[in-house]
DNA sequence: TCATATT
């Protein structure tokens, strides 16, 4: 791919774009995840060669399997299947794809499998899109390990654990039982500190086993207290009990009507009106949102979403990089780069499809005059009519 | 006394 994530994140750092104020906290989540890049999980999930390391391959369909299937996690709640796989599809051939959602709800359980044609595409998804930033979420992006019951049901909870110990130390503790597949330690929202809760996800049931046979109700080097170490909640059983929970409720509660909806808009339409008014800058999104608000000829809004026109792409431009730009801002359902028939290269600009008005406004409102290497990108609600230069 | 990682 021609822009890297780093690039990009230089760019940011670069000066030559000046947020306004209220943005600071978007750009900054921005800023976050183009600097993360490829490579901001510490936890690694490769293929599981522990379990089959004689000399001769076992079965050479898993071993093709580990180079093309990757699981996806952390993804957000509102993501959909094809969603995924228009994100993931835009570094190459999908042989298959599946979001993996609740038996009984349909929920989204935040993680899903994408199985390439190429194993290189496989090894591209993973450098290009592992750490990418999408709504408040950093998803994880591995190859899949041979899918058996013996990696099932291997996740651990830690209770009691001292308000200093790190993640690291907490890995170093649960280690000596096994493969560490995720660690992590809960936080205060506010204060950030430790609250003495965890996970450990092995690699193995029978490893999780072990470490509790050895660490329950054990003091770790020079705490004071001992430690709870017991298997973890089952997270199917929790949105069951979410979903009778949920028959309790009133049912005008579920969801926000019309009139909060466009109570928020009004909000988000004043912002949109000072940040402007900040940057002494005409710009066709004000206009923009006036008519949204009248309820006429609302540009972009196309039943499915809302089109928003990119333009000033560079030649080399690619669909990660909308997604890098776009995806931090809120939930996005489609990105496409107009690439030119026989070159094959971007002819200047894209579309990307948010999904909610608000999230688009702010995206459009914060990247309009973003600079992307030397050019200074021109981002709209798309318009029925021919663009003009 | 628990966020969401094996189809």
């Amino acid at each position: 791919m021609a822009v890297r994530l780093c690039d990009v994140a230089s760019l940011l750092r670069s000066g030559s774009w000046a947020p306004e104020p209220w943005t600071g906290q978007v750009i900054a989540a921005m800023e976050t995840q183009l600097s993360n890049g490829p490579t901001c999980n510490n936890t690694s999930n490769g293929p599981s060669t522990m379990s089959n390391n004689c000399s001769s391959p076992v079965e050479s369909g898993s071993i093709e399997d580990s180079k093309t299937n990757l699981i996806v996690n952390y993804l957000p709640q509102n993501m959909t299947q094809e969603e995924l796989k228009s994100l993931f599809g835009s570094i190459g051939e999908i042989e298959s794809c599946k979001l993996v959602r609740d038996k009984i709800t349909g929920q989204s359980l935040g993680y899903g499998f994408v199985n390439y044609v190429d194993p290189k595409d496989a090894e591209k998804a993973i450098n290009t899109l592992n750490g990418l930033r999408l709504q408040t979420k950093t998803i994880k992006v591995s190859y899949a390990r041979p899918s058996s019951a013996s990696i099932r049901d291997a996740n651990l909870y830690v209770s009691g654990l001292p308000k200093t110990m790190t993640q690291k130390e907490l890995e170093q503790l649960f280690s000596q039982y096994g493969r560490i597949i995720t660690s992590r330690i809960l936080v205060d929202q506010v204060t950030g500190v430790s609250r003495g809760v965890g996970f450990i996800r092995f690699d193995r049931r029978v490893e999780a086993e072990e470490a509790i046979k050895g660490l329950n109700c054990q003091k770790p080097p020079g705490a004071t207290e001992p430690i709870t170490v017991k298997f973890a909640n089952n997270p199917s059983q929790k949105t069951s009990q979410a979903l009778l929970s949920q028959l309790y409720q009133s049912p005008n509660r579920r969801y926000p009507g019309p009139l909060a909806q466009q109570a928020q808009r009004f909000r988000l339409d004043n912002l949109l009106n000072m940040a402007y008014g900040v940057k002494s800058r005409f710009s066709p999104m004000a206009i923009d949102g006036v008519t949204s608000l009248a309820g006429i000829n609302i540009p972009g809004h196309a039943g499915t979403g809302w089109c928003i026109f990119v333009y000033n792409l560079a030649p080399d431009a690619d669909e990660s990089i909308l997604w890098q730009m776009f995806g931090p801002f809120g939930a996005v359902t489609n990105v496409k780069v107009i690439r030119d028939f026989n070159t094959n290269k971007c002819k200047g600009f894209g579309f990307v499809t948010m999904t909610n008005y608000d999230e688009a406004a702010v995206a459009i409102a914060s990247l309009n005059g973003y600079r992307l290497g030397d050019r200074v990108l021109q981002v709209s609600f798309k318009t029925n009519k021919t663009h003009k230069a």
